[in-house]
This record gives C-alpha cells, sequence and structure tokens, in this order.
DNA sequence: TGTTGACCTCT
DNA sequence: GAGGTCAAC
C-alpha cells in the first residue's frame, strides 16, 4: 500500500544549498530536516551520510515526484565537466559542491518569480506562504498545522487586486493576476511548453503580464530543465562584474553576451553555482 | 536602441 | 534599497 518514508542514496547531493539557494521558496529548515510541499504533498527532508531521507504524511506507493523534483538521476560530474576552467567557476564549485538544480512545477515557478521582483529571499517565502495558506488546498502534514498546496491559476484568476495586495504583494499583485488570466485567457498554452525549444518557450512566457526576461529564462531553467538557459539578475549582474571583468564596466548587454557564450551548454547550472557562491560569500556592490 | 523612473511595502 | 517589468523619453 506504499510507505511513509524511503531512503534515497545520493552522491553529491548539498540539500541545504539546494533547497535555500533560492531557486524554490516553499521550504523551511526545522533542525537538521527540511520540510516543504511539493504539488499537493507536503513531505520532510533530511539527508545525512550520503542518504535522503523523505518522510510523507500519507502512504506513497511511487516515489517518482521526489526524484523528480530533486532530479536525483541527474549526472552531475556530467555537467561540471563542461563548465569553463577559470579561476570564478572554480571557486564557485568549490565552494558548494553537490548543488543541484531542481524541477519545478512550471505555474508555482512562474508565480513564484513574478513576485520576485526587488525582494529578497525570505520575503518572497513569505509572500508565496501567504498566497498558500489563503488560497490554497489544505494537505495532511505530520505537523500539527495542515500544510497547503500552492493556489491554482484558476483561484488565483478569480481574486481581486486588493485581497492579493493584503498577502504583501505590493505592485506584483495585478501582475500575478493578469499572468494567471492570461493563462486562462488561452494566450499561451503551459501545457505545451515543454514541446517547445528554450527560445520558442521564451516567448511563449513573456507574452504573459509582468513577464520579461529575467522570469521567463527562471521559468525556463528551474521548471522547464533549459540547463543551457542562464537567468541574469542585479546579483549575478554584480558577480560576473566582479569577477570577470575586475577592471572595466561593461554594459548590460556585453554581460548579457558573455552570459551566453562563457559557460556552455550548461550554463543554467554554472549561474547557479556563481549566484549562490556570490550571494554567501561575497560582498558585492 | 539604450536609459530612466514609477510601481508597493518592508528591513 | 530590494533577485523586475513596462512605458516613456
Amino acid at each position: 500500500m506504499g510507505d511513509l518514508r524511503k531512503t534515497f542514496h545520493v552522491r553529491d547531493y548539498d540539500l541545504d544549498a539546494t533547497l535555500s539557494s533560492g531557486q524554490a521558496f516553499r521550504w523551511q529548515q526545522l533542525g537538521q530536516a527540511w520540510e516543504g510541499v511539493i504539488g499537493g504533498r507536503w513531505v520532510r527532508l533530511r539527508l545525512s551520510k550520503g542518504d535522503i531521507t523523505a518522510e510523507a504524511a500519507k502512504p506513497v506507493r511511487d516515489w517518482a515526484w521526489l526524484e523528480h523534483y530533486l532530479q536525483l538521476h541527474f549526472n552531475l560530474d556530467q555537467a561540471l565537466a563542461t563548465f569553463p576552467d577559470d579561476e570564478p567557476m572554480q571557486n564557485a564549485v568549490a565552494s558548494f559542491p553537490g548543488l543541484r538544480l531542481l524541477r519545478q512545477d512550471y505555474w508555482e515557478c512562474l508565480a513564484s518569480f513574478i513576485l520576485s521582483a526587488t525582494k529578497q529571499i525570505v520575503q518572497i517565502r513569505q509572500m508565496v506562504m501567504l498566497l498558500s495558506k489563503r488560497y490554497g488546498e489544505p494537505i495532511a502534514s505530520n505537523d500539527d498545522d495542515p500544510a497547503f498546496a500552492f493556489p491554482t491559476i484558476k483561484v488565483i484568476a478569480a481574486c481581486g487586486e486588493k485581497e492579493l495586495r493584503e498577502c504583501k504583494l505590493g505592485f506584483r499583485a495585478p501582475n500575478l493576476l493578469g499572468a494567471a488570466r492570461d493563462i486562462l485567457d488561452k494566450k499561451i498554452d503551459l501545457q505545451r511548453l515543454p514541446t517547445l525549444t528554450s527560445s520558442e518557450a521564451r516567448k511563449e512566457l513573456m507574452k504573459l503580464h509582468g513577464v520579461g526576461p529575467k522570469i521567463a529564462d527562471c521559468v525556463l531553467l528551474f521548471a522547464g530543465g533549459h540547463q543551457e538557459v542562464f537567468p541574469v539578475d542585479v546579483w549575478i549582474e554584480r558577480a560576473l562584474q566582479q569577477l570577470y571583468f575586475p577592471k572595466r564596466r561593461p554594459s548590460a548587454k556585453q554581460l548579457r553576451k558573455f552570459a551566453d557564450t562563457h559557460f556552455g551548454p550548461y550554463a543554467g547550472f554554472a549561474q547557479q553555482y556563481l549566484f549562490h557562491h556570490a550571494r554567501v560569500h561575497l560582498k558585492l556592490k
């Protein structure tokens, strides 16, 4: 009938770095464990001695959803081997070896990054939590309080801008609302995105209200698995600036071009290493 | 084609 | 001043 627990043997998997690196916003660290919601399921994860142990609230027959989300079968060595052989990249990898890319749900990822505009990770988490508590389906957890799924497109689209602003969304409220309504109005078809190339999918995503190149790229990378896509945000701009061009100040366009040509077929993966390394270890300005 | 300010609210 | 976008120069 399925199990409440399951152990996966892993090699080079830094769960802490991966879940806190700002690619997903639903994870909470409690002691040694991480609690979160993936789709409609609550789960608690713990890494120890090369094993990830997962604990569910209800018996699970098939754990494929979790293996997919955590990308447990991804060949990390193969990706790392394609990175440029330069000092900034080596330092970034050395500082968090085992940092991974998750594979998230398109809508949740899209919505989360729409909310990310000029916000820090802590605050993005806060907005996502408020939205889920208020508009998401309650689901079973092993804690005293129930957990909540991320709200559906339909539910968000039916909200008023004013109620969304009450979840501390500020000027992001009309953007989230607009994107949800655009999708319901079939301005784009989320189901079809996985069948498109990354540049086709980027064009589609950017048809949505409030979605520009940065958010589109984050969705391509974190939900679509387009690992060659390199989202450029202000952190990465500063990091590239400091690490690769300490003596001059390239234009945004030049940095964009550098990002697109320097990092190879797993550029998005490389970006994640640089991003996390910069955020934790570098003084940027 | 490239740059600048407005947009909410909170630390 | 914050992990962005859009519209107006």
